[in-house]
DNA sequence: ACCTTTGCCGACTGATTAGTCAATTTATTT
DNA sequence: AAATAAATTGACTAATCAGTCGGCAAAGGT
């Protein structure tokens, strides 16, 4: 049992739960079965925790995204992938995909540097880019597909968990999804 | 001065900027210029507060917004004009934009009901719904395409206050990025 | 076996918090 | 003008909070 781990664990059902501000430390520690002198050796603030949290979801996301958005056999597979990735990746980590949101919507995102976004953003952008000198889709300034290709995967996963939708369901919504932004895209 | 709207005013700004539970009342009611006694002789609780700054917002945003989703010359024209006046709207309103996104994505959310929620898009929904009647878009679950095209409203505020560009820039992203939406829904 | 480092504990603290309340002022009604 | 009601105050409290600290236990190196 890694308490480091557990740590993390029991923050994040807890923000999303009750929100940052709204989660004392004492409680994350005693869901996590630590004492809150531990959560302090490992986080020496609250608000370290919360952007470790932040850190640790983000590259787990982006390992898993890493083999999605490889070349595929065309721009349409090599995004339809990106997408379909992303989303089901949303659907089993749904908590991880709650927090995300929170916190690019909260002012913890500010301490968050703009190279880390950019470096985050990077493999994402150098797609649109080579697509747009491929002619493949639209040469829009590429941050503002990007924003708006990211804000629908957000928007297509709340419709889902909203309506609640079988598995073959949420997949055809999935798939509907992708030829909508794809001819957005054109 | 009127200082129950003092408080809403001063609340919204601290929220934006500290979050919700980063704010103490206690800064609220001075920085409103009233006793802490004041604010919680208009709101019962803090969490009724935010649940009120919130109902303010979106019915001050929703009186706007009446004038917007009224019939055009034909559905293209008439989606426009909503998408226009939200983003106009985001724009000269952007910590109460930014307000509603972060209660949006914050469990906060879950204190309005879902009637609520159904009453404030159901003007939007009907659009919908009469555009896909008459084929003007492609039928797809109308809540499904409200999502899609309202998250498409914060990426394009995010893009344009990110790049800050000039308002005739500003002007021209906002119609790009309907043209794409348009397209999206055919 | 000894020493050093590291992990871990939980009682403790000083500061801060949401919310109360009795008293005072201001507005409204009779 | 008197009486009633509503608005406003700020000192106060009980609870809660983030973070500390001294000490114990385990691990690893020599």
């Amino acid at each position: 049992m890694d308490k480091e781990y557990e740590i993390l664990k029991a923050a994040l059902q807890l923000f999303v739960k009750e929100g940052f501000h709204g989660t004392p430390t004492s409680r994350i520690a005693r869901e996590a079965g630590v004492a809150t002198g531990t959560l302090f050796h490992y986080y020496k603030t609250k608000d370290d925790l919360v952007i470790a949290l932040y850190a640790d979801i983000k590259e787990k996301m982006a390992r898993v995204l890493e083999t999605a958005v490889v070349w595929k056999k065309d721009f349409f597979d090599t995004f339809r992938s990106v997408h379909l990735n992303m989303l089901n990746w949303a659907m089993d980590h749904p908590t991880e995909f709650r927090f995300l949101e929170q916190f690019q919507t909260s002012p913890f995102l500010a301490f968050i540097s703009a190279e880390e976004i950019k470096k985050q953003t990077a493999p994402h952008i150098a797609l649109l880019e080579a697509a747009i000198e491929a002619g493949a889709i639209k040469a829009s300034p590429p941050y503002l597909l990007y924003a708006m290709i990211t804000s629908q995967v957000f928007a297509v996963y709340h419709y889902i968990q909203q309506s609640n939708l079988s598995s073959h369901e949420s997949r055809q919504i999935i798939d509907e999804s992708f030829e909508m932004i794809w001819k957005m895209l054109q």
